[in-house]
RNA sequence: GGCCCCAUAGCUCAGUUGGAUAGAGCAAUCGCCUUCUAAGCGAUAGGUCGCAGGUUCGAAUCCUGCUGGGGUCGCCA
């Protein structure tokens, strides 16, 4: 439950009845409203704007309209107190029995306390990776790989029906040259000598793995056949291979992929003959000229005729070329064919997960997409900014061309998935971010993992240790929301940490609503830390520890803060795909 | 040159889709602490939200124009 957006609903019915006896007129737009927890905690639970909003359409002053609001909020049990403020502003303080309450929701959900109905079961599509299938995934791609994964499973938990996909770029140029420098790495498995890797070719060392299984399964059969058969053999070979180790680098981050989407295959069904189509019958497609880049004019341009698409129409910049000069289709022919193949399939709510260096393709794509849906489909692009890896604050060295370059895996084997995926999401999405192989697995509090991991483990540890104190109680969630009298929960602290929870619900919304899972993590930070503010409180105060030998009742009542804690730390987990601990001591 | 992203405390970053006196961690200063789990706790100080206009009850947030940094720019994917 979310408690601001159920004060929203009962404020517009109460808006409803000012205007029913005649105080405003009937129907404003209240598309403005909003019910939110102030800033400063000094105004209250919940602010609405309500009155400010609505002041110049009603025609009668901010204050009088916040009077009226005032008057009939105040008969409700469950509001302590409401007053106007500032310029206008209605702030309400809820009893403590409304906080006290989400606690038992907490209990009684458990780590599905938060989801939502919002996404009313609606299909979205989040496709994230795709990377290239040419080599294994670097470092680079973990954090697009982290951000979509957690990302959709947010969505999921708003109320969304979730897919997640990833596209196989398998139909390139750049597929091709695999194709060859696995030819050459086969070649070198039956004993050939091959010496250096010729420039346009991948020099992975990776790639002697594929060579070595091929011979293995093929013998000498390409030996000296014609490229127009081994070239296709070895491309699909190592494509297969690599996919192989891909979604093996994904499944040990702990992300899993509903649907693999093959570029190649897609081409193979027509599905670019059928998009173009669509837009050509649209009049969207056109033979042009385009104008040189401004300003920066390549030494080799010659203007030439090009099928273009006409994007300009759709807040494209300029027009996009459809095809080469060899009259195949470009990369982007293939893509908008893509993403019609996904409305097709369904998906009008379409999210791409991009590196940043790909900002430059975004317009046109939106502009493609909506095109060739008429508008049925939205497409939202984010782009995740560079992962700048350091060790004790010296950068690690990549170099993809040389071959040698930090890959997925090795990062994740050296300080743990849980570490990755947190942390990767300590930013937002477009902001760079710093990975430093030391700090990340620090034991203190400016490392967040450690921080909202530490408050987990407190947690559970208070639980165990009330389970050796309170033998033969039943402690369970189930029996704490029951038995619990959380009356008895009065502390400054105690009811911040029920406030703190009560909002979960609402970020869960927020987050999912904007795309932004980064939120979750820094909720789960905050959240932490007022739990260590209330432990740290019982250091000083003895009273003020959760088990209180003696007081059966107020124990009780603490253990389920506490356990409720602990939920909403592994809810918010969940979502982030990092498995709560149990203790700290490894 | 066009387009996209970024610019908030000394540093690293949040900022609830336009709300009230702009927040947190680190570093700094000053106290305290040896533990229900050790990897500490509390307090203080720190700001022209890059600059200048605009929109309105109200702007870090939206618009315009600048400045600085990054990315990208017709047959790469």
């Amino acid at each position: 439950m979310n408690i601001f957006k159920v004060f929203e609903n009962d404020i517009r019915k109460l808006l409803d009845e000012l205007a029913a006896e005649g105080h405003i007129p009937a129907g404003l737009d209240t598309a403005r409203l909003t019910v939110e927890p102030p800033r400063e905690a000094a105004h209250g639970d919940l602010s609405t704007n309500a009155a400010m909003i609505l002041a110049k359409p009603a025609g009668k002053p901010p204050r009088a309209l916040a009077e009226l609001l005032v008057a009939k909020l105040k008969t409700r049990p469950d509001v302590a107190s409401a007053e106007i403020a500032g310029p206008g502003f209605v702030n309400l303080r809820l009893s403590a029995d409304v906080w006290r309450d989400r606690i038992r929701d907490v209990l009684t959900a458990g780590t599905a306390y938060g989801e939502s109905t919002l996404g009313a079961g609606r299909p979205v599509n989040v496709e994230y990776v795709s990377a290239n299938p040419t080599g294994p995934l670097h470092a680079a791609h973990g954090r697009g790989a982290v951000f979509g994964d957690a990302l959709a499973a947010l969505l999921e938990k708003a109320g969304y029906a979730v897919t997640r996909e990833y596209y196989i770029n398998d139909a390139g140029a750049q597929v091709d040259v695999l194709g060859r420098s696995t030819f050459l790495r086969y070649r070198e498995a039956l004993g050939e000598a091959v010496g250096e890797i010729p420039a346009g070719l991948y020099p992975g060392e990776y790639l002697k793995e594929v060579g070595q299984a091929l011979a293995e399964r093929d013998g000498s059969k390409w030996v000296g056949a014609d490229e127009a058969d081994w070239l296709p053999a070895c491309r699909d070979f190592a494509i297969a291979r690599i996919m192989e180790w891909i979604e093996e680098d994904l499944g040990v981050l702990g992300v899993r992929m509903d649907v693999y989407s093959s570029e190649r295959a897609l081409v193979k069904a027509g599905a670019v003959d059928i998009a173009l189509k669509a837009l050509e019958d649209r009049g969207l497609i056109y033979v042009g000229v385009l104008e040189p880049p401004k300003g920066k004019k390549p030494d080799d341009w010659e203007p030439r005729p090009q099928t273009l698409f006409k994007s300009t129409g759709f807040g494209d910049d300029v027009d996009r070329p459809l095809k080469k000069s060899d009259g195949s289709f470009t990369y982007f022919s293939n893509d908008i064919a893509y993403h019609f193949d996904k409305h097709r399939r369904g998906f009008d709510a379409q999210i791409d997960v991009w590196g940043a260096d790909h900002g430059g393709y975004v317009k046109r794509m939106q502009a493609a997409t909506t095109a060739i849906t008429e508008g049925k489909a939205s497409l939202d692009v984010k782009l995740c900014q560079l992962v700048h890896l350091m060790k004790n604050g010296e950068p690690v060295k990549m170099s993809k061309r040389a071959g040698t370059f930090v890959t997925l895996r090795d990062v994740i084997e050296e300080v743990g998935k849980d570490v990755v995926r947190f942390i990767m999401l300590t930013r937002r999405n477009d902001q760079t971010l710093e990975f430093d192989f030391a700090k990340v697995v620090e034991q203190s509090k400016d490392n967040p993992v450690f921080y909202v991991q530490y408050a987990h483990a407190r947690c559970r540890s208070v639980l165990r240790h009330a389970a050796t104190a309170m033998a033969g109680a039943d402690l369970s969630a189930a029996a704490l929301a029951a038995k619990a009298n959380l009356a008895r929960l009065d502390t400054e602290e105690e009811m911040a940490l029920a406030k703190r929870m009560a909002t979960w619900p609402r970020l869960v919304e927020s987050a999912a609503e904007a795309h932004e899972p980064h939120r979750v993590a820094f909720y789960l930070y905050d959240l932490a830390s007022d739990f260590h503010a209330l432990w740290n409180k019982g250091r000083d105060d003895a009273s003020l520890r959760f088990l209180i030998d003696g007081d059966e009742e107020v124990t009780v009542a603490r253990l389920a803060l506490v356990s409720a804690v602990a939920t909403v730390i592994a809810s918010g987990l969940a979502v982030m795909g990092v498995e709560p601990v149990e203790e700290m001591r490894s």
